[in-house]
DNA sequence: CTGAAGTGTTTGGGATATAAAACACTGGCG
DNA sequence: CGCCAGTGTTTTATATCCCAAACACTTCAG
C-alpha cells in the first residue's frame, strides 16, 4: 500500500523533459517522431535516444506504434505542454521585460525551464499580463524602468540588488555548467 | 596548445555550487569547515563528501590545510560569492517583486541560482534597484501590481502569458525534478 | 535480387552524483 | 594506557546521462 510513493515522484530530469518536448515539436511539426529524429533534433546519438526513450516509455509517458513511430501518452503531453509553456512565459519575461539578449535568454531559459515551480511561472505570467495590460502604471514603469541606469551603489546597507554586499559585480562569466 | 579549452571549460556542477557555497557558509559561521561539517549541512554521507571536495581540490576551488581544515582559493571563493550572489537576488525578486510564497521561493531559487546567467542575474538586479528606487512609477507599478488580478484569458491571440495558448492552467504541481 | 542508406538496439566505456560499509587515524575520557 | 566517538578515505554499488561502435533490421534504388 506505498505504491504511491513511488508512483508521486515523478521527477523528471532535463534530459527526459527535452526529449518529451522534442517529441511534441517533431509531432506539432512533421507529424511524426521517430527515435532518430528526437535524437537528431537534440544532437545527440541514436544509442543514447534510444536507451532514454526506453526508460519514457517504461515510465508510460511515451508511446510507440507498430512501426515504431512515437507518441505522448497523456501525462506525457502533460509534461511537454507544461514544459514549453514555462519556456515561453520565461523566455518572454527575460526579453520583454528585463531586457536580455535574446540568445542569453534563449539560453537561461533552456536550462531553467523544467526546473521552475508552476506557482511561481504563474506569478511570472501574471506579471507579463499585467505589463501587457495597458494599466497606465505599468507603461509608465516600462519607460522609467527602459531609462533607469544606475548601477549599483556598493553601499552594503542601501544596495538593493542583494542583502549581503554589492556581489553583482563580481558575478563573473564563469558559466555554470548544467 | 589547446591547453585552453579544458582549462576554459570550468562547468561548476549544481552539486559542486553547493559544495562550495557550503564551505563558505561554514567558515563564516564557525571559523572552519571541516569534510563532515559540509556532509552534514548538504545532508549526504562523508564518502560523498569526501570524493566531490577531492575533486574540487584537485580543479584548484578548495584548499585543504595540514589539519585538515577547508577553505576556498580565491576561484573558489568567487564562484561561491557569485553563486550567492544569484541566490540573494532571485529569492528577494520572487518574494518583493513576483510574491511567490518564501517556501516556494527558497526551493525555486536553490534550483536555479546557479544556472543563471550573469547578465540574465544583474538585470533581474537592476530590476530590484529600479523597484526600490523610490521612483514614483516604480511605487505605482508596485501597487497596481499588487492589486491586478486578472486570469489569464484563455485567449490564444491575446493571452500575453504565452504566445501557443494559454497554457499556464495547465501547469500541475508535477514537479520536475533535478 | 543486391547493396547501400537509414533506423533501432545493444554493448562497453566514461563522467557525475550519491549511498553504504569497511577501514584507518585521531583525540579525549576514564 | 585503552577504548570509543568522531573524522576522513576508499571500496562497492546504484542511477542517470552520454558516446562510440557493432549489430540487426528495413527500405529503396538500380
Amino acid at each position: 500500500m506505498d505504491a504511491w510513493k513511488e508512483f508521486e515522484q515523478n521527477p523528471i530530469s532535463h534530459s527526459a523533459a527535452h526529449h518529451i518536448v522534442a517529441i511534441k515539436e517533431l509531432l506539432d511539426e512533421y507529424g511524426y517522431a521517430r527515435v532518430s529524429d528526437v535524437a537528431r533534433l537534440l544532437e545527440i546519438t541514436r544509442g543514447s535516444a534510444s536507451i532514454t526513450l526506453k526508460g519514457l516509455k517504461g515510465r508510460g509517458l511515451v508511446t510507440e506504434d507498430d512501426r515504431r513511430f512515437l507518441g505522448l501518452s497523456k501525462t506525457g503531453e502533460h509534461v511537454a505542454r507544461s514544459v514549453i509553456a514555462k519556456k515561453t512565459i520565461l523566455k518572454k519575461f527575460f526579453i520583454d521585460a528585463l531586457g536580455v539578449e535574446e540568445h542569453q535568454a534563449d539560453i537561461d531559459t533552456c536550462k531553467i525551464e523544467h526546473l521552475v515551480s508552476s506557482e511561481t511561472a504563474e506569478r511570472v505570467a501574471q506579471f507579463l499580463r499585467f505589463l501587457d495590460s495597458g494599466d497606465p502604471s505599468s507603461e509608465h514603469f516600462r519607460k522609467a524602468l527602459a531609462e533607469f541606469d544606475e548601477p549599483c551603489s556598493g553601499d552594503t546597507s542601501s544596495c538593493p540588488c542583494c542583502a549581503e554586499a554589492c556581489l553583482v559585480k563580481e558575478l563573473g562569466d564563469d558559466e555554470l555548467g548544467s
